[in-house]
DNA sequence: ACATCAATGTGAATTAGTGCACAAGCGCCT
DNA sequence: AGGCGCTTGTGCACTAATTCACATTGATGT
């Protein structure tokens, strides 16, 4: 569930704030949802409040943080330093949540050998050898859509089961191979139906004919 | 709908492969989605299919287009420029989706006046008269968790109405105001999820105990 | 002109998700 | 020790979303 990580940030705000107890609807409200979900999502990890008191921050946090896959650091190679690729090698959002960007590869010959953000951009021919070198098990595709398919089948032949996939395409992955789509394109479009809503073109011209 | 987006994306690939006419099969296929969905989906449009043949493509094309707000463009502003700020600034993916990076704003002092991708960054401070002189229409978040609450209620006092939050953290919004969140780190955790159950450590462990 | 075919549009069934409301359980106070 | 108040965990009802399945309808060929 996509809600575990909010409920995780919420909690590791909390103890932060030296907070030991937290009630239901508290999370509730921090998350954002309904505190009787927060309930039945905690209760699928196990039993683990105490009625009449709350849940301990430190305990859910952790009870958590094992379902999520723990602490661990999960190494990612991303694909396709144009544009977009660029912009999320400079991101050290990965570097701090517990996936370093263990290397940089790309199609184009002219851009192999470049550093970005202190790391050196390899071949995608490379590819196979660089995820069992660094022993990376997350993609990251930050290509254009035509070549996305492609790239996914090279990282899932390197071994790499988790993919997060830029590309504003749709890509077809065996079984037991996870892809996750982030679509900025998609997300702008939508806040532009929302403001196209509000004030569609043309109804003023056909208010006023 | 998201999905929306999807098949617009779809259609557009198909027009240029100059495809004329669509099934609901092959649309559905193409976005991953059921066909009776895509149908559904479509039927909310207004009846635009043609029994025994499908949809015409440019039509179809046409018809999400004005729905999702036409080809208008919509400049945004990035708030924050920061690791991800920086890196959202050099993705031409705004540019080229029709949504030009109208400004760049940021609190700290000494990056004001800076130029990041050919935009000047403006201080928070001068939101309002950056967001009138500029009309934009979308505000982009990209500060740390903490600002971005403070963000969000200076964009929204200064006209915006859509707002795209790469922060990670919930932000509070009056009626008709737009938000999506896009949470890089979320996406991430999932995919370690999925990991970790495919091999939670301590299996091994567990198994040789 | 009419029968045939094929794919849409949609009523109905199924499934997933949400939220209410309350019984069960735990700590605290007397 | 026993009752009280508070919160969890969850059965149940309700809503939204998805999918099936088929009647409907336009195009096509004879």
């Amino acid at each position: 569930m996509a809600r575990l990580t909010i409920y995780g940030r919420a909690l590791v705000d909390l103890a932060e704030d030296g907070v030991e107890t937290v009630l239901s609807r508290q999370l509730a409200e921090l998350a954002g949802v309904n505190a009787a979900k927060v309930r039945r999502d905690i209760s699928y990890l196990g039993s683990h409040g105490t009625r009449g008191v709350g849940y301990d921050v430190d305990r859910l946090l952790r009870e958590i943080n094992v379902v999520l896959g723990g602490g661990a650091s999960s190494p990612v190679v991303i694909v396709g330093v144009g544009n977009l690729g660029r912009a999320l090698s400079r991101y050290d959002g990965f570097q701090s949540g517990g996936f370093p960007i263990a290397g940089l590869v790309d199609a184009d010959p002219s851009v192999v050998g470049r550093r970005i953000g202190g790391v050196e951009v390899s071949h995608l021919d490379d590819l196979d050898r660089l995820v069992a070198e660094t022993g990376c098990v997350v993609g990251i595709v930050a290509t254009p859509a035509g070549a996305a398919q492609d790239v996914v089948d090279r990282l899932v032949a390197a071994g790499v089961r988790s993919i997060l996939n830029f590309a504003p395409t749709l890509v077809e992955v065996g079984a037991g191979v996870e892809v996750r789509k982030v679509d900025l394109a998609t997300e702008l479009q939508i806040l532009r139906y929302y403001e196209h809503r509000r004030s569609p073109a043309g109804r003023r011209r056909r208010a006023a004919g």
